[in-house]
DNA sequence: ACATGAAATGCTCATATAGAGCATAACGGA
DNA sequence: TCCGTTATGCTCTATATGAGCATTTCATGT
């Protein structure tokens, strides 16, 4: 009767990987953690002795980079189809982690690098950043002529138009995957099969370049919805500094006094009572974090008209 | 230099498994696919010949239930402590699937059961429903007062009144999991190590009604911000049809004038020029989802506050 | 033909929120 | 003391949200 089982077959076998996205932002530059020289992310299997899929993650970054991390959540999980060992699979289980970067690590070979060295055109802070923008967007028009016929070529322009922003749309910053996945598919990316000429950033090992975008849109996402930020934030600071730093992420400039009037009404924040000169002209008042704050509401926008 | 390795042991080897919670709304009510009659979702082991994960995933759920699934998204992925053959683990990863329920599947074993039958408390539609959770409350303050000490009590307390809604704290539906692991720690649950005496709710097969349980926190949360309540709507349908089936998800009632103003500011539906007397009264337009659109905007609020 | 019950729709009002700026305050340094 | 700079206060407008009241339009029973 019930002889549908939950496995049938003998279990194929399959290494689990676990990969982190540390991210840190200083001198509000956001950065990521590297190791080999900049060119892969922390990782390593899942082994028997890892308490929990965490608890691994959280011990190769501790093993490769000596690196402390505070908030960590999951990601996202694929199979590389490019990393299959006869008849085993990789299973990539992948994490976003924050924290504050922590210098003189001494590790060789691992560092903490500004996200934008690998996706230059995500960041459109600053007027002159459109040009990076527009020198891609050119290319990917002429990659878009090249389709095969006439729906097709509409077909990705209109891709090209929702992810850049371009054609009266809004640039949105949250499309950080579909943005690189464009451009892998226009071969302007050197990890592309059919690369060619490809657009400034540099690329990493296997599909972390890939990873890397899925953690900054997650994040980019997140920041507007859950007060993730403060992780990154040191115990005290002035909320120009706090506006850098979501800056940084965002990759967008912000308007001062509403940012101030979203954070304060919010009530996320609270006066140390002091006040620093260290940024120049008026001194600036002095917030911490009311970690108190978020843990009473579970902060979730309604968006449901409810009855009653 | 650079010898800092992706990976420098050899490799563990692990059991990677794939799991279904499919969802349909049929009759206002949110039902799940299960097998193993109602004890278990459908699920199976990732193998070699699986393109990828979400193609083995739809694999299984063709094979064990006959059943088409549309929408798809991942879940979460978690390495479960109880399954833990020796040295070897067992790493699952599952998906959450919308579809439109189709009847005469004929495996044995396999069908839609309302999701409420391993989560009666969730369901809050209704005035009458509150009982259900005043009987919950009242156990979980009994489990509070037997916190070890006063610290520890105020802690519990203050968890249940958070997840649960109470001292004047508004009902957060998202809050799924968190309640369910509230019950679970509390001993309420079956499935607990220390339970005795569990509240009303069906346990599932392993750690399957927690897997659910983090089904419907991602579905309730998604349904504020991204149109796929329509991947479970027929082509088409009425205003108040598709409230209920809103209503059936987030387990709660909604304001009817203002859902539906609402939908048609967001430009989501448009009229088929149809309208249905089937509802009984004022007979009811008829609309349907207009896909393009979806496609056009990529749907993000924004909530920074830009600048310029 | 007419009264009723049940929905479907239309509209209004008061209260938030979000987008843009103008104006003033408070320091360090020229 | 004047200036450049950054911090803060406030105002105004446009939109979105929460709650209801009022009409319309069918099917049905009398």
């Amino acid at each position: 009767m019930d002889q549908v089982p939950t496995r049938h077959k003998p279990a194929a076998e399959a290494i689990a990987e676990l990969i982190a996205v540390l991210v840190a932002v200083t001198d509000g530059e956001p950065r990521v953690l590297t190791i080999d020289r900049a060119r892969a992310l922390p990782s390593g299997p899942f082994e028997p002795t890892h308490r929990s899929l965490q608890a691994g993650m959280r011990s190769w970054v501790e093993q490769q980079t000596h690196h402390p991390l505070g908030y960590v959540e999951q990601l996202y999980t694929f199979a590389d189809r490019d990393r299959t060992a006869m008849g085993q699979r990789t299973v990539s289980v992948s994490y976003l982690g924050l924290t504050r970067e922590v210098r003189a690590s001494g590790e060789p070979g691992v560092g903490w690098q500004s996200w934008y060295r690998y996706f230059p055109w995500e960041d459109r802070r600053g007027p002159d950043t459109e040009g990076v923008a527009a020198d891609i967007d050119a290319r990917l028009r002429a990659w878009a002529e090249a389709g095969v016929d006439a729906p097709a070529r509409r077909e990705r322009l209109r891709r090209i138009g929702i992810t850049f922003g371009q054609d009266g749309r809004a640039w949105n910053e949250e499309l950080v995957l579909q943005r690189y996945e464009l451009l892998w598919e226009a071969g302007l990316v050197p990890e592309s099969p059919q690369a060619a000429n490809p657009v400034p950033g540099e690329p990493m090992t296997h599909d972390h370049r890939r990873i890397l975008a899925t953690g900054l849109a997650r994040l980019r996402a997140k920041i507007k919805y859950r007060p993730v930020v403060f992780e990154l934030m040191p115990p005290r600071f002035t909320l120009l500094q706090l506006q850098r730093t979501v800056e940084a992420l965002a990759g967008r400039l912000l308007h001062k006094q509403n940012f101030r009037r979203l954070i304060e009404q919010q009530d996320l924040v609270e006066e140390t009572g002091d006040a620093t000169t260290e940024t120049g002209g008026r001194p600036a008042k002095l917030f911490r974090f009311r970690r108190d704050v978020v843990a009473e509401r579970a902060v979730t926008g309604s968006k449901l008209p409810l009855a009653r």
